[in-house]
DNA sequence: AATGCCTTCAACCGCGTGGAT
DNA sequence: TATCCACGCGGTTGAAGGCAT
């Protein structure tokens, strides 16, 4: 028996797309939709698996995406939901629309972990390294991880009610006005959990090391990123405007032939 | 200029989940 | 109920670019 393979590998690209690619892609689904992965390489004219287009379409191509580097708010944010939710890149995305679970994954990785290591907070238990050496349940650093799958154990017992109660919650909303309100409800949630992690943090200058990495991240995402300093309104968890957005696939792709994208966006 | 190390992030892999049959 | 299948998720990898020597 055994599982299938998602497609046929034999023949298929792979690794780093190509600008032409990429058209493929973005101009098939923006003509058809997507009603099966699996059918989209094919019927695109794409050498890909659908496990792959897919990929690229969330992470790269999707027109609604936020791009640029981490607001400082927006990094509190993801702590603040790391600390409640642990590795659950995809439930952390969907407080911030136009972000992806690997953009924000990689993030944490990259940078947000090893800062929070740096004010002494370890970044799985969200507790002060040194409270952790001093409670006795720490004696080197491989006790220390053993500890933190452990506490992340305990902690997904939590998760898993706090799971439950957003499937019933999400069962309940049905109009988009009520699912609009169910992000703003859960925003306000995450701006009272920003602040007592805040209180928390206390003496910790979190805001200090988040300007000086916002001041080098600035030209680090210079490539392929439009300036949300330039957007109208920078507020988070804002969708860049469809024209904003338009013109930063111009400035990376230069692409030719898309004049009919404000038609048939959001299908 | 050449080399090696480090960092970042796009992309892949394997597995879990849920719907359809 | 068992099986198949597509999708989604989280961990991991590797290419590319930056930086130090």
């Amino acid at each position: 028996m055994g599982r299938q393979p998602c497609c046929d590998k034999i023949g298929l690209k792979r690794g780093p797309w190509t600008i032409e690619e990429d058209h493929k892609l973005m101009n098939f689904i923006l003509n058809n939709g997507i009603h099966c992965w699996r059918m989209v390489p094919k019927l695109a004219g794409l050498l890909r698996c659908g496990k792959s287009c897919r990929l690229r379409w969330i992470n790269y191509l999707r027109p609604d995406l936020k791009r640029g580097g981490f607001t400082e708010m927006e990094e509190n944010q993801i702590i603040q939901l790391h600390s409640r939710l642990g590795n659950r890149w995809s439930k952390i995305a969907a407080h911030f629309p136009g972000r992806t679970d690997n953009e924000i994954k990689n993030h944490w990785n990259t940078r947000i972990k090893k800062r929070l290591k740096l004010i002494g907070v370890d970044p799985v238990t969200h507790k002060p390294i040194e409270q952790i050496e001093n409670s006795g349940d720490h004696k080197n650093e491989t006790t220390l991880e053993s500890n933190s799958s452990k506490v992340q154990e305990e902690s997904q017992l939590e998760v898993k009610s706090i799971d439950q109660k957003d499937n019933h919650a999400e069962k309940d909303f049905v109009s988009t006005e009520e699912k609009r309100n169910e992000v703003e409800v859960t925003l306000d949630e995450t701006n009272d959990l920003i602040n007592n992690y805040d209180i928390w943090c206390g003496s910790m200058d979190l805001g200090l090391w988040m300007n000086q990495e916002t001041n080098t991240n600035n030209t680090s995402y210079s490539s392929n990123s439009f300036s949300l300093e330039n957007s109208s309104n920078p507020s988070m968890g804002e969708s860049p405007s469809l024209q904003q957005w338009v013109e930063s696939v111009d400035s990376i792709l230069s692409w030719d032939g898309f004049n009919h994208l404000e038609q048939d966006l959001f299908f």
